[in-house]
DNA sequence: GCCTGTGTTGTTATAACATTACATTACCTA
DNA sequence: TAGGTAATGTAATGTTATAACAACACAGGC
């Protein structure tokens, strides 16, 4: 079973093409699907795209703010929701703050790393761990319907500066 | 390595004397670490065995009021502190709420099994699955400080009453 | 063209979760 | 029993998130 190319946002990478693409396949995707990706959830995509970082919502307002895209939470919300739901973002749960999809695809389940000290977030295939996970909860009789594993600790480029 | 034994809180217990034996552990434990467990604290840590559930801050200082100990945010809050810091009890980051731990023992790293429809809330060891989230983590050079599992569904009741 | 339904955005208000800061009290111990 | 440390009381505020409803935008049928 093939894995989908892995690509590890803690190592150098071509960012400006890398936030352009993604906003490129968001836009494919969106057609593709009959959604609408509107300016101000095509202006958050970018604002979190811009980063790989975690960005919680109030810090998102503010850049909407700056470009006169609504100025007030239920906006930011609803375009996160937008997001969130069809995979082009994901909610992190430890710091009730939000971050790009790096491979926007409905199918992918990921697990994240969350440097404490950059707050930089790398995504990687939960699977096969999901397995072990749900077999874990099977044994105490559990069904499960969605898994959440929030890793911190230090990406290799916090690690390096010392 | 034996594994301690695994109290599957879904299942049918006496729950009367689980909650009393986690309380009597509780002062056990404070009594040699010499740790404080004031009578807010206990009575946080007695309210969250109540139910096996996971309570919201306010929930649990309404409950405070009652007894009259305490009646503003901070006393709920600094006695969690206490009790999450000691391992008598975690924080459900999904959730931003908080359940008693059932094995109050410094060691051990649990993954919790969330009921999306009566919010019991019950604990598994993480190993041997911790390891294999270290690794992955590895794989991206990423040092892991801690780990959070955090798996909603349906407990075993709640799908026997369909 | 224009009506109508559905989806999106604007706006006000408020709910829910959490912390800061400082005054006061309790407890230990020397 | 004086003095230090830990815990609690209290007011104020900060942060995260949603409810409710009005206004607008766009697509499809007439």
């Amino acid at each position: 079973m093939p894995q989908p190319p892995d690509p590890n946002i803690f190592q150098k990478h071509n960012h400006r093409s890398c936030r352009s693409s993604g906003m490129k396949e968001a836009r494919a995707f969106c057609k593709a699907q009959g959604l609408r990706l509107t300016p101000v959830r095509a202006r958050v995509l970018e604002i979190l795209l811009e980063s790989h970082k975690a960005l919680g919502a109030y810090d998102i307002l503010a850049r909407l703010k700056e470009d006169n895209l609504g100025s007030q939470p239920p906006v930011v919300y609803r375009a996160l929701e937008f997001l969130v739901g069809n995979g082009f973002a994901h909610k992190l749960e430890r710091l009730n703050a939000f971050a790009a999809c790096c491979q926007p695809d409905a199918a992918h389940e990921p697990m994240f790393l969350i440097c404490q000290n950059c707050r930089k977030v790398a995504e990687t295939p939960l699977q096969p761990i999901g397995r072990e996970i749900d077999r874990a909860a099977a044994d105490l009789g559990f069904a499960v319907v969605s898994r959440m594993v929030e890793v911190t600790g230090t990406c290799p480029t916090c690690q390096a500066g010392t």
